[in-house]
RNA sequence: GCGCCUGUAGCUCAGUCGGAUAGAGCACUCGCCUUCUAAGCGAGUUGUCGCAGGUUCGAUUCCUGCCAGGCGCGCCA
């Protein structure tokens, strides 16, 4: 399907081992249908699925399109995978990649790679380095990827920091994956939980009773403080101004501290949008009378309304309350609209379990507005996390204060341990962060088995290097590389490309994770039964040579996987 | 009531765009540091994949119903 295509930038998207096996098949089945040892009218599909084999007896690759074609073939499914096998074994542009073709089980290809095939995948991670495993899968599509979107009225905590790591480990997924993308922090800088904070900051400047339904922590007390000392004047404008000043002045130093926090955490941000800016150059006022035009808008009981249930909504939402005030929901109009016409073609929104009932509605905005909800809009919905710490969960309370920050979680495990931890879990189910676990050097921590690997390779090639000994592309010595270890190694090495594009397409970057552990494991094994390095007075051979340039090969591609999920590949431990 | 998510080993969880004997860590037992990082490796034990039907050559995976748990259903944001 690819095969063809030479892309310069990017030679993993075209050259691949596993996509010349799939292009081999593909023209195996064309040839056959050809010759009419397949029935000419068939069907044949645009491309190959290959999966490895859990069983390791049954090839490197494995492919069940001789029993998907059984059927409509009206053929027994070996007899299809016989001509199959005949076809391939004939084919001469794969000859040097496949050494052999089994018929197995109901009718399975099983597919064993050869020497040059194998010493191709390793060739192909040192030469592309840092952007193996990226691909095109995703090719330029323009995706605007919204996460956090916390209020600037309080420090980030631990739900938002689920989003922080999936979220920034997503965008980094969909760019490997050739995605446009653009990571955008949403500001509810608008609306009345605004005017709460102003006011529970002035209070609490005030010394008084902060408002019952208003910003209670400890956080606040300390904001207020600030900007009393900075500005002792607010308290002294008149009553308007002066809560405008609270509000904006606590805005302002709660938005650089998320800023910061984040940052810190490695999660970087292209735009923080304000919500404010859609009120602003009559663009609501634009968006409003786009979607009126697509006959959606109406008036009633003095309100403005969006009419959502013309697109699988519950009810009609408000876009304009009768006393005149934009409801949250006209925001989330007019911001749809604002990313579509700044030319974004997917919008992604992260929410937490708490907002899942949004999801209907956000729908029927792109619907609203002419657009197709299942594709312009993705939404994926989070659960909740949990924390324990010695055994007992900590709750998690405003009123309390007991509320963890971003920051104290931070402080606590370690920006690599947080991060990982939390992408390597599946976003819709709940998960419990145990601290203890994330502090503790064993195998229940797999941040520490994934990052130990890579130091322990990087010591293998510093020692190597001491020794004087070679490595690299032309030290690849594929044909010395035979014991199973090795090719368990190299297959799952070159897997690597094949799980990025999936985890971008599927949204999971989870599977990177899930991934790269097993990676590891399988370096570690290897490592127990395969010495790479030459013993006492022993000389230097090419298989030492080749088994260390498969060892660099091996740093590569976990260092990659974990810059993929912004955490770091330690050299020394 | 309606909607979304979850239910897999004693525990915490992977896997499932349908595939060949269902996986990992923890826990438990026993081995491996006189040469590359033992933060590691190996061996052993553990399953009605919530229950019941359906589609299929094949279902833990897809469909329907049910059971259990979590969450959500404002002219709040």
């Amino acid at each position: 399907m690819n095969t063809t295509d030479a892309d310069v930038s990017n030679p993993s998207a075209g050259a691949s081992v596993s996509d010349q096996v799939g292009g081999a098949i593909l023209r195996a089945l064309s040839l056959a249908v050809a010759a009419q040892e397949l029935p000419s009218g068939l069907v044949l599909p645009s491309q190959i699925t290959l999966e490895r084999p859990k069983n390791r007896d049954h090839g490197d690759y494995a492919t069940s399109v001789a029993l998907a074609l059984a059927k409509p073939a009206e053929m027994a499914p070996r007899a299809v995978a016989e001509v199959l096998r005949t076809y391939l074994l004939a084919d001469h542009e794969v000859k040097s990649v496949i050494s052999a073709v089994e018929i197995a089980g109901p009718g399975f290809l099983n597919i064993t790679l050869a020497r040059a095939g194998q010493g191709a995948i390793i060739a192909a991670i040192l030469s592309e380095g840092e952007i193996y495993g990226h691909s095109r899968a995703l090719g330029g599509v323009k995706i605007n990827l919204e996460f956090i979107s916390a209020n600037p009225t309080g420090p980030l905590h631990l739900g938002h920091t689920r989003w922080a790591a999936v979220g920034d480990a997503l965008g980094r997924v969909l760019s490997a994956a050739g995605a446009e993308v653009t990571r955008e922090f949403y500001i509810n800088d608008r609306g009345n939980q605004m005017e709460l904070f102003g006011a529970s900051l002035r209070a609490a400047a005030q010394g008084v009773a902060v408002p019952e339904d208003g910003y209670h922590g400890e956080y606040i007390n300390e904001i207020a403080g600030q900007i009393k000392s900075a500005h002792p004047e607010y308290l002294t404008l008149p009553d308007v101004q002066s809560l405008d000043a609270f509000r904006d002045a606590g805005y302002a130093l709660q938005l650089a501290d998320q800023q910061r926090v984040l940052e810190g955490f490695r999660t970087h941000f292209d735009i923080w949008f304000s919500e404010k800016s859609l009120y602003e150059n009559d663009f609501f006022k634009h968006c409003l009378d786009r979607l009126r035009a697509q006959g959606h808008v109406y008036e009633e009981g003095g309100a403005t309304w969006l009419r959502t249930t013309d697109f699988g909504d519950d009810k009609d939402r408000v876009m304009i309350k009768s006393d005149g005030a934009f409801a949250y929901f006209a925001s989330d109009s007019a911001y749809y609209i604002s990313k579509r016409e700044r030319g974004f073609e997917i919008c992604i929104y992260m929410l937490g379990a708490d907002h899942h009932g949004y999801v209907n509605r956000l729908k029927a905005i792109a619907a609203c507005a002419g657009d197709d909800p299942n594709y312009n809009i993705d939404a994926l919905i989070g659960q909740l996390v949990k924390i324990m710490e010695n055994g007992e969960e900590l709750k998690l309370s405003k009123r309390a204060g007991t509320i963890i920050t971003l920051e104290e979680l931070v402080e606590k495990v370690g920006v690599d341990a947080a991060r990982y931890t939390l992408i390597r879990y599946p976003v819709d189910t709940p998960m419990v962060m145990d601290v203890d676990v994330l502090r503790s050097r064993t195998n229940e921590n797999p941040v520490y088995y994934v990052q130990y690997a890579h130091a322990r390779i990087c010591a293998v090639l510093r020692n190597a290097s001491d020794l004087g000994i070679t490595y690299g592309v032309d030290q690849i010595h594929a044909e010395l590389l035979e014991n199973d270890r090795e090719r368990e190694l190299i297959g799952a090495l070159a897997e690597f490309p094949r799980v990025v594009a999936g985890a971008a397409e599927l949204r999971e970057p989870h599977r990177i994770a899930r991934y790269v552990e097993e990676l590891a494991g399988i370096y570690h094994r290897f490592y127990a039964d395969c010495r790479v390095l030459p013993m006492g007075d022993e000389a230097a051979t090419d298989l030492h040579r080749a088994r260390a340039t498969l060892c660099s090969a091996t740093a590569r591609v976990i260092a990659n996987s974990l810059a993929l999920l912004g955490v770091s590949a330690p050299e020394k431990m």
